[in-house]
DNA sequence: GTGTAGGCGAGAAAGATTCGCATTTGCAAT
DNA sequence: ATTGCAAATGCGAATCTTTCTCGCCTACAC
């Protein structure tokens, strides 16, 4: 299974809370998740677990690089699969529908800006808010 | 004092608490701070102050568009009093200092990539993390 | 000056996340 | 297969940030 080699890979013992945590991000429809989503899911799915650990697991691989975490305006954080090529967000701000997209002059003109202030790029966050085409619609 | 008329322009009353608000933000050394860090001035200046009013405040200043709130990584929101001209952020993982920028090519592609996938841009917020010149020294 | 709508302070509440600790579990050496 | 133990989990309490409630107070139009 390659879940768990994932994990000990990342150098992670495979317990089944990381694993049903692993799978259930693979699993879902939805590529952004929060602690709570999971909770939910995993306690829907039979499972038992505590919150306490969703919030560590997720910690965990966040450090392990096999998540990514991401703090949008909502007041929870939300956490994806690590993709294989870094993205930002199109984020709406009616109905929290979630768009990905990459920007290469954008990533450019990030690295320029952080050389000419000094500055030694570990990240970056980028977050456009707006009005989805539905929501668009919806709100005439 | 333009303070007054600030508020009384923006459609709120002059209060005491209001104007101690606005003036500290205006006197502050860092132009980011936290709702705690308000508070924690006011009680320091003398002032009597519940920290539900600066909550209360800071969201009604929000409103009213004479700050801006920003969501770094670092858990709590930070406020700053609203630019003249907007610009993004680069903050230094390490001692947390903000150096503003602004960036009219990253704007432009901005604007372009939410059109292209049918979002009417209402927000964006660009944060760069790295380590600022003192830090980037310090952590050889 | 006075009435009143709006604002205030304090504490409780809510939501998100972390901590402390007793119990359980993965896993490697028997 | 069995065992031993460090590491991980579950639970409830604690913490942190932000919001709500409610009785009292105040800015300001008249």
């Amino acid at each position: 299974m390659a879940v768990q080699t994932d994990l000990k890979r990342a150098g992670l013992k495979a317990t089944l809370p990381r694993l049903r945590i692993l799978e259930t991000l693979e699993g879902s429809p939805d590529r952004h998740v929060s602690a709570e989503d999971l909770y939910r899911a995993l306690l829907a799915a039979g499972e038992s677990i505590g919150i306490a650990t969703i919030y560590r697991v997720l910690t965990q691989f966040e450090q392990a690089g096999l998540v990514v975490r991401h703090n949008f305006d909502s007041g929870s954080a939300v956490f994806e699969l690590a993709p294989s090529e870094h993205h930002d967000h199109l984020v709406c701000v009616r109905c929290g529908q979630v768009v990905e997209f990459v920007d290469e002059t954008i990533e450019e003109r990030q690295r320029t800006i952080a050389d000419q202030n000094g500055f030694t790029m570990t990240d970056h966050s980028l977050i456009i808010y707006g009005l989805c085409p539905e929501c668009r619609r919806e709100a005439d």
